[in-house]
DNA sequence: AGCGCGACCTGGAGGC
DNA sequence: TGCCTCCAGGTCGCGC
């Protein structure tokens, strides 16, 4: 489900609810996620207070006074403020009670997403090697463009790499590179600082338009209310195989890349 | 070292 | 209705 604008939208949804509550009981279905869920997690978290609820990447951060709980959605995630006693579905792995008697509870049926404890967690090691933020100043066509030199990779597996910008997944790295006139294909290394401008430019745009709508509803993503987000009207190429390029009318092709399905346009993009 | 791919899971859609 | 195959928004970590 998530990629960087739902993970946002996630964080902004249930920040309100979350900031400044005391966590009251802990109650773990199933520890089997991505990495087994800590064992004392409960210990850890029961009387503490969730004094923030940050994002890095597509990590949510719930920052207590003594260390961070992280959150990665994988796939399949969701977190929901649930405000009655309603009883858990399957796939609520995980339940936050706070103080309020709301309850923050973890969805995921995949169960490719995380629920780690760090000390530290801008040292943990999922999170010390991240690239920069794609909304943040330090993210522009200039770095992209130092880090490719040499690189063979295509370009498309390039800015899906979380160590060059994090955040840029499947649908947003098609849009962006369908918007710069980049050929998903072509090798990363061999692309000029002037299209790179052209490019970090259309992975900004793209993010936060995401953002603004609330994220990008395909199937079954709901943010923390339970509402879908409307990007999905936004989309220019993804999910539109064989439709007409909204440039150029040629219909867009469809090619597997690291095993994802990749639209473009033939003739628009190059 | 850089790169590509398998692996981790469940469920929904579509074909027969 | 049921069974089977394919597909899905992430990303780590292995093998070449």
């Amino acid at each position: 489900m998530p990629e960087l604008p739902e993970v946002e939208t996630t964080r902004r949804g249930i920040a309100p609810h979350c900031e400044g509550q005391t966590i009251t009981g802990v109650t773990v279905r199933n520890p089997s996620l991505r990495w087994p869920v800590p064992e004392d997690l409960a210990q850890r978290l029961e009387g503490q207070v969730i004094r923030t609820v940050d994002r890095r990447a597509k990590y949510l951060f719930l920052n207590l006074d003594g260390g961070t709980v992280i959150v990665h959605l994988g796939m399949s995630g969701s977190l929901r403020i649930i405000a009655d006693d309603s009883p858990p579905m399957t796939h609520d792995h995980i339940d936050l009670q706070l103080q309020s008697g709301a309850t923050l509870r973890f969805n995921d049926p995949r169960r490719f997403g995380c629920w780690l404890w760090a000390d530290r967690a801008t040292e943990h090691p999922l999170i010390a090697s991240l690239g920069p933020e794609p909304l943040s100043p330090e993210f522009n066509g200039g770095l992209l463009f130092r880090a490719s030199r040499g690189k063979q990779t295509p370009v498309k597996s390039f800015i899906m790499d979380n160590h060059v910008v994090v955040g840029v997944g499947n649908i947003y790295a098609n849009e962006a590179l369908f918007k710069a006139g980049i050929h998903p294909r072509r090798k990363a290394g061999r692309i000029s600082a002037d299209r790179y401008h052209r490019l970090a430019e259309a992975i900004r745009e793209t993010l936060s338009a995401a953002i603004l709508m609330g994220g990008t509803t395909l199937r079954d993503f709901v943010n923390s209310d339970g509402k879908p987000g409307y990007f999905a009207q936004s989309l220019l190429v993804y999910g539109r195989t064989g439709q007409p390029c909204p440039d150029c009318e040629r219909p867009l092709k469809e090619i597997r890349m690291n095993n994802r399905a990749t639209v473009y346009c033939s003739r628009c993009q190059r």
